[in-house]
DNA sequence: AGCGAATACTTAGGTGGCGAAGTATCCTCC
DNA sequence: GGAGGATACTTCGCCACCTAAGTATTCGCT
């Protein structure tokens, strides 16, 4: 196979830092997953902006309705998992409520709690984003057999199953 | 195996979301590695942490060095390769340049250009942090046998040749 | 019952980054 | 050889985000 970036990119170490120790295949294998993450974020970028929505709208969406509860949550669960301050929450769910794609409705069981709930306009907008960053993750697919996809997938999961254990 | 995130996360995709189609195998191959990049981050970004470097300190530290020519190299071209803006490349040098990191030198055969050197301690301290998160990758790479690693490498190769093609 | 700690969210102040405009220098072509 | 455009970097104004402090509410303990 013809060579990719990470090809030039390995060689080139190995001719400048010979001195500092490391293994061609694990820095491979890591610098391709980079690789890889970063060319679906750009994918996704362009398919979410072709929609009407910024990255980071479509981000707070897709976890709200990727949830058990779909399209229902708090600020705070919605940033954990998004991994942004409780802050930068706020900032954004009133930047998604201005634009009528999701509301806020106050808990009445305990009322320091606020309700985010996805607006039908909102689940609208996200489905046509999901759908445009579906084709991009498919076309790269396709670079590969299905038992070829299957074995990546087993190995993948090797590697992400040591990195949860690594979390604790 | 036992089930990781992704294994949730896909589960809970078909439960909630049966009409949106989608195709299981390559849902998990994406997720997951945007789950071990992610975990990679992370991990970089302690490593750089304790060695008293932030994050973007040390990615502007590290395309110097990898270059062809190591160590020396022009605002434009870091700002490039670390999909900065220029104005960004400005803000980030300023700092780096404050610390001692780095030096802005004026080109002498074109007035417009200044090139940007790494010092001794600018170096030294990228060593430090280069060791540490070697250790982190290490460390995720034991969860595989060397076989298992090849394959990985070479499936994850015939993807990102894909990407790079898409990319033109 | 009531006081202090904990929780949930918002506001305040500061930082890195972006796009666009600005400044200086170099190249092209008549 | 001089005008117009291209190039390389910086400055400016703005935005998303962060940490820390503030507000409101609920929980826990005596």
């Amino acid at each position: 196979m013809a060579e990719d970036w990470t090809d030039r990119h390995v060689a080139r170490w190995k001719d400048h830092w010979l001195d500092l120790a490391f293994d061609e295949a694990v820095e491979g294998v890591f610098v391709r997953v980079n690789r890889i993450d970063r060319y679906l974020r750009r994918a996704k970028q362009r398919a979410v902006a072709e929609v009407g929505l910024t990255d980071f709208e479509y981000d707070t969406l897709h976890v709200l309705m990727i949830r058990d509860t779909p399209g229902s949550a708090s600020p705070t669960e919605l940033a954990t998992e998004l991994g942004v301050s409780g802050a930068g929450m706020t900032g954004r769910l009133d930047g998604l409520e201005k634009a009528g794609w999701i509301r806020r409705i106050p808990a009445v069981e305990d009322r320091r709690r606020v309700i985010v709930e996805v607006t039908k306009a909102g689940m609208a907008i996200w489905r046509q984003a999901m759908d445009l960053r579906g084709r991009a993750e498919d076309d790269l697919a396709e670079a590969l057999t299905e038992r070829e996809l299957a074995t990546l997938n087993r190995l993948l999961k090797k590697v992400t199953v040591r990195s949860e254990e690594r979390e604790g």
